[in-house]
RNA sequence: GUGGCCAUGGUGUAAUGGCAGCACAAGGGCUUGUGGAGCCCUUUGAGGGAGUUCGAGUCUCCUUGGCCACC
């Protein structure tokens, strides 16, 4: 189980200092959880992953399900054992995969749209590759096409077969073009899959010191009366910590405002998780609005793609010009890549794709956004954030 | 030296004598519970000259350059 104390609150903000504590060590809070879908941070080990300073990973019970199956990582000793990685994880649960292989494939569209959308997904619509229905979902394994079910109690099995710390709810992440009715209709599931987890979670794993911690996950979309009921009912339940998902607007201001109304509504006292969001400019917000951990793909998928973050702004490493830049990649970044290779050798690997290109971004920019972070706690420690 | 073929954005290539198109590159934008992917936008062109024609990348001639074959 873990253990959650609050070591100071913001008089100026929502945000809070926290540490999270479990079986495989202490997370400082507030944090990123960088994403290891697959076991792994895309392009580095374990060990480097530690030296980014990184407290906590994510990893995904639907790919995992998937590829390899949860037997094999059971039988590896877990996951901790299975990637090497000695400290604690989260596993999503596997309902944002309904999300993003459901009507966010279908209609390609983000959880934060851009633009007001010109149609709306009605009630009773199902999207192309799947079907959800009141005990679960049926999947179209985008491996080999097969059909896979998932539902609440085949999550949480999951989920304790790959034994991270801390677990999540089976829910549906909502589309943006969702409208209320459809919002709605899939709030009361996801609510009845919450409630169908906490009942079939084992209290205590055969073989583990303790048992694993379930956190809740609000829902409600965009609309305020479902937000604030789905927090209100999911902290009503006896779960470890609560995650905030679904979908954001379609304006950033929007978002806080939404994290505003959830969090009013959550017990101050338990952790909370927002699912999926961690651009730079969004961390400082959802901080601020009282958010204690957050995973984000951003550091680690921008830099595959090229882009670096650092304290003069983004790169993008795909661009002719900065070959000739032999300026190191951040003067104020310690990370190993600034200490030792320059922006015209980085951008040569990235243009000759070259993997190593890949590592030094993905590797500078977790190292980049763990100390933007740290920083962020320091803020609040002395009372300036 | 003779004959043939060719010459179109930065590169590689299309287009009956009728709005010069495509790919890559370049520049810009997008990417939020993973997608080493993809999408959108933009810039850039007829080796040079003369002629035929309502109209020439396209036909004729000269010229320049390249490739091939032959002496």
């Amino acid at each position: 189980m873990i253990e959650f104390k609050i070591l100071k609150k913001s008089k100026i903000s929502q945000a809070r200092l926290g540490l999270l504590k479990t079986e495989n060590g202490i997370v400082e809070t507030p944090c990123l959880a960088p994403v290891a879908t697959q076991a792994v941070v895309k392009t580095l080990t374990s060990e480097e992953v530690e030296q980014t300073k990184t407290q906590i990973l994510i990893s995904n019970t639907f790919h995992l399900h998937l590829k390899p199956g949860e037997e094999i990582v059971k039988s590896a000793g877990g996951l901790h054992r299975f990637m090497n990685w000695p400290k604690p994880i989260m596993t999503d649960s596997g309902g944002f995969q309904v999300f993003s292989l459901g009507f966010g494939r279908d209609f390609g569209t983000g959880k934060i749209l851009r633009k007001k959308p010109d149609f709306l997904i009605k009630k009773g619509q199902q999207p192309k590759l799947l079907k959800i229905t009141e005990d679960g979902v049926f999947f179209t394994s985008p491996l080999n096409g097969q059909e896979i079910f998932l539902g609440p109690e085949e999550s949480i099995k999951i989920q304790e077969s790959l034994g991270a710390d801390i677990i999540f709810t089976f829910d549906e992440c909502t589309s943006p073009i969702a409208d209320y009715e459809y919002t709605k209709k899939s709030l009361q599931r996801t609510h009845r899959w919450a409630k169908i987890c906490l009942k079939s979670k084992k209290s205590s794993l055969a073989g583990r010191r303790g048992s694993q911690s379930l956190f809740g996950i609000v829902q409600g979309g965009k609309f305020k009366d479902l937000r604030i009921e789905s927090a209100k009912f999911i902290s009503s339940l006896p779960f470890d910590g609560f995650g905030i998902g679904g979908e954001f607007g379609d304006d950033k201001k929007i978002m806080v405002k939404m994290i505003d109304w959830v969090i009013k509504e959550l017990p101050e006292e338990k952790p909370r998780h927002l699912l999926g969001i961690g651009r730079l400019e969004d961390i400082v917000k959802i901080i601020k609005a009282g958010v204690d951990t957050f995973d984000c793909i951003v550091p680690t998928r921008y830099a595959r793609h090229g882009v670096a973050f650092t304290s003069e702004g983004k790169f993008d490493f795909a661009k002719m010009k900065l070959l000739k830049d032999k300026n190191q990649l951040d003067k104020k970044c310690s990370c190993f890549v600034c200490r030792n290779y320059r922006r015209n050798y980085i951008a040569h690997l990235f243009r000759a794709g070259e993997i190593t290109a890949l590592k030094f971004l993905t590797f500078h920019n977790l190292y980049f956004f763990n100390a933007e972070i740290a920083k962020i706690r320091e803020k609040i420690k002395k009372g300036k954030f």
